[in-house]
RNA sequence: GGGCCGUUAGCUCAGUCGGUAGAGCAUCUGACUUUUAAUCAGGUGGUCGUUGGUUCGAUUCCAACACGGCCCA
């Protein structure tokens, strides 16, 4: 890690008093341009006409951006301007200039921020550019831009001065258009479908709707600790309740866990619930959403994800739990998984760790998430997850072990968690016990007792589904990025030491 | 939390089996009026992540620490 305390390059040293030269001048970072073009518009725009035609039209634009390159050439440059749309070449010749202004434009840097009043035409080569017949210094870089051909290769760097990595990466930008481009489509979808997007508190008394540790924080004026909430589940069928039978919410969540190149503290969540519906239909909706965000996003419906082929067209495969157990687990006798201590004794000869405590249900799921999560590469749904890890859903009709509850997993990554609601108060007072009692036994992720969501349950909940879709681990799959880091602007990392 | 790897010029990287460092790009000076990784000539720029140890001498060897990456829990 480079020194916080940057001792002045010679660079910027250099790049400063340029700007001391300017702000002697007069204003140094005006604001009185105004663009009537953008660079990937007129790319567009005069796409196919030949440079003749050019000629006879010449089209007068103004244009501004990034200087991104020089190539000077005694009394002539070109130079490579770069805006939000794209890329666009100058020609810069002394003689076209009021007198003095090339002399200056030759002193200025890469990185620059300038504009551009002139007339659009094709080189000999053919590239469209724009002839310069007036130049202005909009905006000093002080710092020298990462170098053209190989970009900001530090990954460091790259998410602490992201603004760095923009500037030099299409990759990067492009990701983040992705990111953007996904979320206004999984909008779109819902809003189609007349759910009604809310948006639910960040900060709450109590910590509910998933199993996960919460961070505290102080509400001074009221004098009272409050956590950053960890799902807005119990919120959005509190709002089901109340009679908005379709709702969503695009949100973050925060939990206090560790980071990897899967986790960040705090993570973009979408939930939506629907009235009279179960995990069947919200399987279905769920899988109409991630294929249409698929193909509106890439524009197939196969991605390529970190070498691998990941069909989302193809209908996505279903399997309960216990299943997939035994599939992936050949040592596996389904006599076995009847049987606590013997499910307990299996685990352990197979070396997965149990927590204290558990039942057979979080020993099914210790066993899952050891063998079977990372070899879902295909879009699948597991179903029928015990009731002991499921403290929010209904349980199976038939089976009470196990409830009407499904994750879906790409790539060996759960994707999205849904289920048949609990709507029954009683049971889910009882549920929230048992939480309690984990809790009390040292489970620090187990949930709180929530009175008030018991008492909405009262109420009466319609019979729902509902569903939660982790956005950053789809969009990593819609962009290809190995780690949650390269689809967050800003990912958390420690701060910069001191020097 | 554990293991492995990395940290050298503004950026991307070489390198020193221990004798205080190089390249390309960028930057500066000069040449050049259609280039596009422009070209040509010459220059500037470094507490070799931090602290300590070993040594006549450490950027190099050793240790601790910081930050990051990957894997594991």
């Amino acid at each position: 890690m480079r020194p916080v305390i940057e001792r002045e390059s010679e660079q910027v040293r250099q790049r400063r008093e340029k700007l001391e030269a300017l702000r002697a001048q007069g204003p140094a970072y005006p604001n009185d341009f105004r663009r009537d073009a953008e660079a990937g518009e007129l790319q567009a725009r005069y796409r196919g006409v030949t440079a003749e035609e050019l000629a006879a039209q010449a089209p007068r634009v103004a244009v501004a951006g990034r200087l991104m390159a020089r190539r000077v050439m005694g009394k002539s440059s070109f130079a490579d301007l770069r805006d939000v749309s794209g890329r666009i070449q100058l020609l810069v010749r002394r003689d076209d200039l009021p007198e003095g202004v090339y002399a200056e434009f030759r002193h200025w840097d890469i990185g620059d921020i300038v504009a551009v009043r002139g007339t659009v035409f094709r080189t000999r080569t053919g590239e469209l550019s724009v002839r310069a017949a007036e130049i202005r210094l909009l905006a000093k870089c002080l710092h020298p831009l990462p170098e053209k051909w190989h970009g900001l290769g530090d990954t460091e760097l790259r998410y602490r001065r992201r603004y760095v990595d923009l500037i030099t990466s299409e990759a990067t930008r492009e990701t983040f258009r992705r990111r953007s481009r996904a979320i206004d489509c999984i909008r779109s979808f819902f809003v189609e479908r007349d759910f009604l997007e809310v948006e639910t508190p960040m900060m709450q008394t109590l910590p509910g709707g998933a199993v996960a540790r919460p961070f505290r924080t102080h509400h001074h004026a009221l004098d009272m600790d409050m956590f950053l909430r960890v799902a807005p589940e119990l919120n959005l069928k509190r709002l089901v309740v109340g009679g908005f039978e379709r709702v969503f919410e695009i949100n973050r969540n925060f939990r206090n866990e560790g980071v990897s190149t899967e986790h960040n503290p705090e993570f973009t969540m979408l939930e939506y619930y629907q009235a009279l519906a179960d995990y069947e239909d919200m399987m279905d909706l769920t899988e109409s959403l991630l294929r249409e965000v698929t193909r509106t996003v890439t524009g197939s419906g196969e991605v390529e994800y970190q070498g691998e082929r990941i069909d989302l067209d193809r209908p996505f495969a279903r399997m309960s739990v216990r299943d997939a157990l035994l599939q992936h687990v050949p040592e596996l006798d389904p006599a076995v998984l009847e049987d606590e201590a013997a499910s307990r004794e299996v685990a352990r000869s197979l070396g997965v760790e149990v927590p204290d405590g558990a039942g057979r249900g979080r020993i099914w799921m210790a066993l899952f998430d050891h063998f079977a999560e990372q070899r879902l590469r295909q879009p699948t749904y597991i179903t029928a997850y015990p009731t002991e890890v499921s403290p929010l859903s209904r349980c199976n009709d038939a089976d009470p072990f196990v409830t009407d509850r499904f994750e879906l997993f790409i790539a060996g990554r759960e994707i999205a968690n849904g289920f048949s609601e609990l709507n029954d108060p009683d049971e889910q007072a009882e549920r929230f016990r048992a939480q309690v009692d984990a809790r009390g036994a040292g489970d620090e992720e187990a949930m709180h007792y929530d009175a008030d969501y018991v008492r909405a349950l009262e109420y009466g909940l319609p019979p729902s589904g509902g569903v939660g879709v982790g956005i950053d681990r789809l969009v990593m799959l819609l962009t290809d990025s190995a780690s949650i880091r390269d689809v967050l602007l800003f990912p958390h990392l420690r701060p910069e030491s001191g020097a």
